[in-house]
DNA sequence: GTATATGCAAAGTCTTTGCATCGTT
DNA sequence: AACGATGCAAAGACTTTGCATATAC
């Protein structure tokens, strides 16, 4: 059973695969960190210059309602793009390095319990902490 | 020691105390749930026909400067507004009944405990649960 | 060939800012 | 009286939309 690809689930949602798609898939997929659709641009810009921001809005817009793609808001007004993965709720912001990690965890899956415990039925548990990194830590003697 | 409340932080702080920003605080203070700028705008001019947006954004500046109001964003375009309480890192949103609640716990504690020990230093930790509250899980039944 | 996707420009939403006037100190 | 705060309108940042053209199917 191989895998279906963005292109394939695109086409196989009966819209068209185009240039400007892929372009955007490829980067958001191959990016280290969240990117803002400017971010995405400029990006994308390096393959390619022709390629308009409210394409890129669009783009983004199909990837998410065909759950390719999500929005992540890290409390700025600009939201940042990613490649879907259910698990990734928690973004960890190096305020030093500017690093976002995604802590591979139970610690999400504990918060659900926690809550339900108290009767709080959860959906969806978006958790943004900024501080430090370990690697930024190590470099960082304590004060006291 | 008689508490300081907000007119005499203002002043303390240099800064006048006008009719403006009295109703901006007395409606941000007695509100039960987060409002935007917009809605906090509409709430005061059930008292005051004559305020201006503008001086509703600017007097959340100067509160959260003054360390009185904190915005929140609950991942919508629009800020969220409320008065300042470190312990309000957590905000649950029972999407049935669109209350906002503040669960006070030992929650984000454990959350920070938690990434400490993966060597991740948090300052500020964001919480943002989109479920059912317990009053309006009661009233559904679970599906089988 | 046809319907969908794109580029461009214009509009929309939320927030900030410049400037003359008003009001607190 | 002086200087900070307000109202108004204009501008700014980010995102969405209308429409003619280009392109995937």
């Amino acid at each position: 059973m191989a895998a279906m690809d963005a292109a394939d689930q695109i086409r196989a949602s009966g819209y068209r695969m185009t240039r400007q798609r892929q372009l955007v898939w490829d980067v958001l997929h191959g990016a280290e960190r969240h990117l803002s659709a400017d971010e995405l641009l400029d990006a994308i810009r390096d393959h390619d210059p022709d390629l308009n921001l409210s394409s890129v809005y669009r783009t983004l817009a199909l990837l998410v309602e065909l759950g390719l793609a999500q929005e992540v808001r890290l409390g700025d007004a600009v939201s940042y793009w990613e490649p879907a993965h259910a698990q990734d709720e928690d973004h960890l912001i190096c305020d030093t390095c500017g690093k976002v990690l995604h802590h591979p965890s139970e610690l999400v899956d504990q918060i659900r319990e926690h809550l339900r415990g108290h009767g709080f039925e959860a959906k969806d548990v978006k958790l943004v902490v900024h501080g430090q990194c370990p690697e930024c830590g190590d470099r960082k003697v304590d004060s006291h």
